[in-house]
DNA sequence: TCCAGTGGTAAGTTTTGCTGATCATATTAT
DNA sequence: ATAATATGATCAGCAAAACTTACCACTGGA
């Protein structure tokens, strides 16, 4: 029923418009004339109307044409501006990622790291939210972020995981207390002290060091709680460093020796869900950084 | 630096999506499955990214197709409605007419014209303006309107002129005056009345009856004001039977019948200047009706 | 009358887009 | 398991579209 009406004849109609001849418009778009009347006169036979008279030998756009042109000219501004912003959004130069990090990644790895992303991709939007590691999963999951950093959780089919950095698990105490000078400690020398156990500890499960969780009576899940409970000098805990907040000038950080335990932060992302341009971008990036960090 | 998108391809994208398959849409489409094949892929390589991925053998669009989307709908939409627009106003189904007619023939001949015309053409909106002879000339002239109706007044090589019908000169006076009972008149008859002259009086010009006009003293231009003068029994006068008011039942419309004279009522056109389709439409109607009943 | 414009026409070539057959792969049914 | 039936991708061949070159017809001004 409808004819398709090419771009490129209306691109053609506007042209000798604009240029006020065929030869003209057949020069301005590096087409040869004849080109440009054969376009013309498809159009005007899809139509069934003539679009040009010749008045004196110039052509003239008849009444139907003059109708014709600001629409056709609309329809093909219309057409640049979704092709312009596909290929911005293509090309990485505009476009939105949503990244999920856990708590310790996004306010001590994100900032610096995206400050870079910011300056080398300036017309990507970016979200970061940070939850805790299942929210972070849960969120890669359902589609409210394309991106999650985080440490491996639980291997899931629907989640692909891609490794950025090795975490260094240690112990943290008030700078007075006995274990504060030491360099490197092994799990043995914690025995004597109380450990307060916090969301990380899980991370010493399956090691030998597990048997400290045992005699742990006190679990403190909030970072603020935990801190000042170590502050106060109540105990000591375990911390991956990230999580370690270096600014506490009476706190300490003593990595683990024996075992070397680490947790795995990657990068965690739908299975079979390519990512969007500039999702892809954000990922290329934060590998390039947090490899070669590495 | 912009690559056209084909319309073709947008739809091919958007009956993938709306069908769910390549094949569902090469049916819908009419084409074979290659087609679509090469279409997207080819679609795929001007972006730069691809649109569809291949999820447990089906195609599901990436991130970026899903940008896509509602953007080549609304292109695709865009074109159609503009398509179906012009097809329409090419066709006669949609349009406007400006038409100026001269008072008489505004009055007296459009009426049935145009409701018969609006009847054949409902799409089509029409303005209708009268004014007198100069004035009729004047708006074709400048293309205030795109016909005139009128009677031929100066040859001018900026207007074409078509005649419509022959408008018969008659004298016009009251009921009891001795002339109103005969059937046709010879000038001789009116030379011993008060000539009362109009603006359509120069119609005698050029025959023999012109010599009455230098024994008249009095000149109204004003119809009413001529009905007026008519009605009061102050004299005769000389009018086209289409500008005589056949309601006024104290005056009488006595045909000249030497000379024989007449005015070209016709149609009035830009010279060079082609009609929009739904002038066309009027123009040849208004010839089919006319030309019929002459 | 010629000359420099205009746009239109015709033959030939390149490009594009399509089909039909075939392939690789994944899901479903037997 | 294995066959049957989906999916989309690939390739060769062909036909239609679009373009180019060369030439024609017409107009308006030197």
């Amino acid at each position: 029923m409808l004819p398709d009406l090419k771009l490129a004849p209306l691109r053609y109609l506007l042209s000798i418009i604009d240029t006020g001849g065929f030869h003209a418009a057949a020069k301005q778009l590096h087409r040869s004339q004849p080109a440009i009347s054969m376009a013309v006169r498809d159009l005007e036979e899809r139509l069934g109307q003539r679009l040009f008279e010749k008045g004196n030998g110039k052509a003239v756009l008849t009444p139907f044409g003059r109708w014709c042109e600001p629409r056709f000219r609309e329809l093909v501004a219309h057409h640049d501006r979704v092709c312009r912003d596909a290929l911005a959004i293509a090309s990485q130069q505009r476009g939105r990622v949503d990244i999920a990090a856990v708590p310790s990644v996004a306010s001590r790895l994100m900032p610096t790291l995206l400050a870079g992303f910011l300056e080398a991709y300036p017309g990507i939007d970016i979200s970061l939210q940070d939850g805790h590691s299942e929210r972070v999963n849960e969120m890669v999951l359902k589609g409210e972020v394309e991106i999650g950093i985080t440490s491996l959780w639980l291997p899931d089919d629907a989640l692909t995981f891609e490794v950025l950095l090795h975490d260094d698990i240690g112990v943290v105490c008030r700078d007075d207390h006995p274990l504060a000078q030491k360099d490197a400690l092994h799990w043995h020398a914690l025995k004597p002290y109380t450990l307060i156990r916090n969301g990380t500890s899980r991370l010493l499960e399956g090691s030998p060091a597990e048997e400290l969780l045992k005699n742990s009576t006190l679990y403190i899940s909030n970072m603020i709680s935990l801190t000042a409970m170590l502050e106060a000098g109540i105990g000591v805990t375990t911390l991956p460093r990230l999580a370690f907040q270096e600014e506490h000038d009476r706190l300490r950080f003593i990595p683990l020796s024996t075992p070397h335990l680490q947790r795995n932060m990657g990068l965690l992302r739908r299975a079979g869900q390519t990512l969007s341009p500039s999702g892809e971008a954000m990922q290329t990036y934060l590998l390039n950084q947090l490899r070669d960090a590495s």
